[in-house]
DNA sequence: CGCATGTTTGAGGTGCATCAAGGAAGGTGG
DNA sequence: CCACCTTCCTTGATGCACCTCAAACATGCG
């Protein structure tokens, strides 16, 4: 890629590389304890409903059980950016948000989410340490799909940014169908997808039907997709793998791509 | 912007905007605890240099005390990112980097960091509550400056981009000079800052020589900024206002552009 | 049906990347 | 001290990936 020598700050990077393949069983998810659903609020929310951040004053939190929420920013004087989908099992404190902004903690579809005052979680933690375990693998969980998110948006063309969504929705919520694709629910217009990933929805519809024409996601009805060729899909998304392991291997590794 | 009316996506947006506006005290900063200290090891680094995420197989967490560091992700057929800056204060974990990237935790200059297993950490938290709100303070302002982040990859031009930056440097890292700006080191160099941005070294280099020629910033020697007039800058930049919040104010409100 | 909302596709423009050449800064050996 | 080299930064010319605009096409609902 670069035609000469690397340069010192990229020579830099390589040192702790090998570090990530050793974390080993952290990474298998662990489900959200019961107890805390005692000391929650329960939610039911609606396709497009939207939850306010902090509901009488104090630091929120929330525990997404069901369905995918999409958090979203708007600067003053900028477009929306969809900063985060949130799948069951994550975690998103009211203080994650940036101040001065228009944000807006929004229910891409029916879902159901537990709804606490932070100082309350925190109580529960600091004498369970089985919570005390969820809830920091969830924020490094959360933490991670950041990260690759921003490298996304930094450093990947269209149709890797658009590969990668649907590999992380073909993980979190996606189905084995009959017809031996993935089918999953696709709860957001174009505009909501393009925001996520940054892109113009004509570009995202030119993308997505260049993957149409190539067979790797196959036509279906509105709000709903089916993925006929994941390991091509995967290909395509550089973060494929790190999302694959990220979303814990709920799937089996018959659909998933071969290493290598 | 909008030619028509809103979208309805776009309408539900605006639901809870007025929550970050009432957040108030809990976003002053908290300081360190000191009796994190005495359970951590020091480590000093130096420009450049490369700290290993994981020292001994179990997860481990780094507090930032001086200096800056990077975090950094290649992913495999991609670029570098330059995922976050992290500041003193600043709280990062080994698992918040992703797996199967290569992942680089790297000092920009010479700086102090505290590190220790994160289950010392939890032990910490979880008998001193004043641990436990420093740690959600940090965490929270870390995964509002990535959502910031997110947002300035997936929304600005790279103009902006640039200033967001400078803005955040300045924030974190400038002290007032006597002739009136505010001055910082620089201590990365281009294709790092390139690599944070998502853009490329050259057209960075150009939109500095466009700030300097519009007086926003000032000619200085390699490897440190000026920045002469910082209201022009942070109008530059859609994420100012946020940043500025998140900094705590730790600057003069003179030299902070007037709201409007 | 008629309208509103959302999606697709084409034509054309532009912002940024790419490539390449030159310049400044710092280090090294004579 | 200067010549020389390496590294990094700057700046111009060019091209492409993606954005913008606009029109046609679907879909759902009263």
């Amino acid at each position: 890629m670069a035609s000469s020598a690397k340069t010192r700050s990229e020579a830099r990077s390589g040192t702790s590389a090998l570090c990530s393949a050793a974390k080993g069983p952290a990474l298998t998810p662990v489900p959200v304890p019961a107890a805390i659903g005692y000391k929650a609020t329960i939610l039911r929310t609606r396709r497009g409903q939207a939850l306010a951040l902090c509901f009488d004053g104090g630091e929120t939190a929330f525990i997404v059980r069901a369905g995918v929420l999409t958090l979203q920013v708007t600067l003053p004087g900028s477009a929306r950016q969809v900063v985060a989908m949130l799948f069951p099992g994550d975690v998103l404190r009211s203080n994650f948000a940036p101040p001065h902004a228009e944000s807006a903690l929004v229910s891409a579809g029916a879902g159901e989410v537990w709804r606490m005052r932070l100082a309350a979680l925190d109580a529960l933690a600091a004498s369970d340490p089985a919570i005390q375990r969820y809830l920091d693998e969830a924020v490094a969980s959360r933490m991670a799909r950041l990260a690759l998110h921003a490298a996304t948006l930094g450093q990947f063309d269209c149709e890797q940014r658009v590969a990668t969504l649907l590999v992380e929705l073909a993980l979190h919520t996606g189905v084995n169908s009959p017809g031996g694709g993935i089918v999953f629910d696709l709860p957001f217009n174009r505009k909501d997808i393009a925001d996520y990933l940054g892109l113009n929805p004509d570009t995202l519809s030119r993308i997505m039907s260049r993957l149409k024409a190539a067979g790797v996601i196959g036509h279906s009805e509105r709000n709903r997709a089916v993925i006929r060729d994941f390991p091509a899909l995967a290909s395509r998304s550089p973060a494929a793998r790190s999302l694959i392991e990220i979303s814990g291997a709920r799937r089996g590794e018959a659909s998933l791509p071969t290493p290598g």
